[in-house]
DNA sequence: AAGAAGATTCGCT
DNA sequence: GCGAATCTTCTTA
């Protein structure tokens, strides 16, 4: 994931998802289009991003054809560009923790409501780069801090990676 | 028009 | 590990 600010280049590897597919319960999308999530409904590839817990962004990646809501929300990166940058604007210090989280994640490459409805596999600030680069194994979990529809192994991470949230059994 | 819940984080213990 | 903070959206009356 890559966001060009100012100049600078912030970016990371994504390490942690979890998907919101079709008739999802658990999705912004199933009860329909509402201004908040409307560009979830855009075509695969495209940035919804909303507000939460009075606190925090999160940032998804829309995965259907249009008009029809999914997408996977983004939950970790680990830096690679711009990591001074990305820990200026974190509130944490240890480099594990800059990326560590959806909320942190959005917070160290300085996303919000400006970068909803991009298109993220097109030429612009904010867009998915394919780097050279071993992946490890990806191991699969419930996913984290929802209630509707829990029970569903839709959450993906890279095995034991230090950037992974959630605690350490889901790390694994 | 009011209230509850939420795809979280941070600070304490 | 637990609770407060914080505010938008959706639900219900």
């Amino acid at each position: 994931m890559v966001h060009d600010i100012d100049s600078i280049r912030l970016s990371g590897r994504i390490v942690e998802t979890e998907a919101y597919p079709v008739g999802d319960a658990a999705g912004h999308a199933f009860r329909g289009e509402t201004r908040r999530n409307r560009s979830l409904f855009l075509e695969r590839g495209h940035a919804y991003v909303y507000f939460t817990y009075g606190s925090s962004f999160l940032l998804n990646v829309t995965s259907e054809t249009p008009g029809v809501g999914a997408g996977v929300l983004l939950r970790a990166i680990e830096p690679l560009q711009g990591i001074e940058a990305m820990a200026g604007f974190s509130a944490t210090t240890r480099l594990a923790d800059i990326g560590r989280g959806p909320g942190r994640l959005t917070k160290a490459l300085q996303v919000d409501l400006r970068q909803d409805g991009l298109d993220l596999c097109a030429a612009g600030p904010l867009w998915l780069a394919a780097i050279e680069r071993k992946t490890g194994a990806i191991n699969k979990s419930v996913r984290i801090g929802i209630t509707r529809n829990a029970h569903r192994l839709l959450r993906f991470y890279e095995r034991g990676n230090a950037h992974v949230s959630g605690p350490k059994k889901l790390r694994r």
